[in-house]
DNA sequence: TGCAAAATAGCACGATCGTTCTTTTTTTGC
DNA sequence: GCAAAAAAAGAACGATCGTGCTATTTTGCA
């Protein structure tokens, strides 16, 4: 399959990292992180069971075995794929986020990262979706790494979302699992409807569902009054 | 590939169908609709880019050559899946809930048959969510055939909520589309949660969604005296 | 009942797939 | 700079893919 995309040449030597000598990778290392990026964006697009190793190879300019030498199989290049993927994706999510306040800021920085994120992926494709269509009932390794990548990150915002109710940001009825799963359903239904549908207005509604959402699992007036806890956050609390 | 489905013979020759002399369909016709049949139900686990004429004979025990000749192309064959499946769902989820009264009765029989049948494509897949997956970069006959059936299905969960407002069942400041929105995210929520992350309150989830969705746009009172239109609903209002 | 037409089978094609094995090239440590 | 080790290339494999072509079988109608 002829992928229309610009190849990427394969570093050809490169004796040392940039000019800081932390320790430089093996020649190896650096090609195989070459191939996990093009990769990455190959099934961005075309999802994690488009990804070939013929096309890799084409786009890195490298022999097939060459690209496959890497990974030793495709199954073990998906699972190299997603996670790298887990890492950006926590990286620009997850990470930024900490740096709030606990409780409904942390929330709303968490929400407004992820759209952030889907709006990018409007164009490129997220395989975290794509992934759970293709493997929903397919059990094996590669499911395994995409369930349990996605199982941290739906973790984690669940997490943000109790620590908001423990704060009293919330009402004492709000079930923090519903909340989660009604914004969860937002972040989809963006994704669905922008990137199939091409409904330009999908954003909006994602932002005014997610509104609507705090309006009603939220104390009304509290909004405002909650940034006291900006110290020190930890990462993993 | 050997998919491990039940084989279905194709009819040998049945002279005349049934009793009741209805005009039979040619025998072409009736092995094309178990082609289809079957083809539904393999695009079903492993969607419409999985999809191939080999397994697809294997299935309906006929010669690939067989089953080809009946679409003259791969595209015509998922094309023709495609309209199967939007036929069904149009039987099971649009037209019974048409015989509701206009106005939320009729959203809220939408939206529960809805449920009902994605409640059985937990087990089975749902090509409308796989197949947005698949072609949402793949321009092309099937994408089209695909986004034109979804489309024309949430517009009508769409007019629905329309009808609503207008008799005056939503809050004046009711966005239709914004509602329209995130039921769907609802539906979408659930389909993720539940079929790849197998989290079994996820059907709990959804319909706690939409009561809080219809508690949201909804004038608080009048939820139950909606019953005065049952008369004749037309198929096309 | 026979005959044209429709339906199905059989076979082959080029392409692509993941993977294995062997050989060549490049890198690395001394 | 040399030798050992690592990385990459090359070629081939069996399988499967969609599709075209030509036979054969089955069907529908007079």
């Amino acid at each position: 399959m002829t992928v229309s995309a610009i190849p990427v040449k394969p570093v050809r030597a490169s004796p040392r990292k940039g000019s800081h000598g932390g320790r430089a990778l093996q020649k190896g290392q650096q090609t195989k992180q070459v191939i996990v990026d093009a990769a990455l964006a190959l099934a961005a697009q075309i999802g994690l069971e488009g990804l070939s190793i013929g096309a890799l190879a084409e786009v890195t300019q490298m022999s097939k075995s060459g690209v496959f030498a890497h990974f030793g199989s495709r199954e073990e290049l998906q699972i190299s794929v997603i996670r790298e993927y887990y890492a950006r994706f926590a990286d620009e999510v997850f990470f930024p986020a900490m740096a709030e306040a606990q409780g409904l800021p942390r929330v709303r920085a968490l929400f407004a990262n992820w759209m952030k994120r889907v709006a990018v992926e409007l164009q490129s494709g997220c395989i975290f979706i794509s992934g759970a269509v293709e493997f929903d009932d397919r059990p094996g390794p590669v499911r395994d790494a995409l369930a349990s990548s996605v199982k941290t990150w739906l973790a984690a915002m669940y997490r943000a979302v109790v620590q908001a109710k423990q704060k009293g940001q919330l009402h004492d009825e709000a079930d923090e699992a519903q909340m989660a799963f009604e914004i969860h359903g937002l972040i989809l239904a963006l994704h669905y409807e922008a990137r199939f549908l091409k409904n330009p207005s999908s954003i909006k509604h994602a932002n005014q569902g997610f509104e609507n959402i705090l309006a009603r699992y939220g104390k009304a007036l509290v909004t405002e009054a909650t940034s006291f806890t900006k110290s020190n956050p930890s990462l993993k609390e």
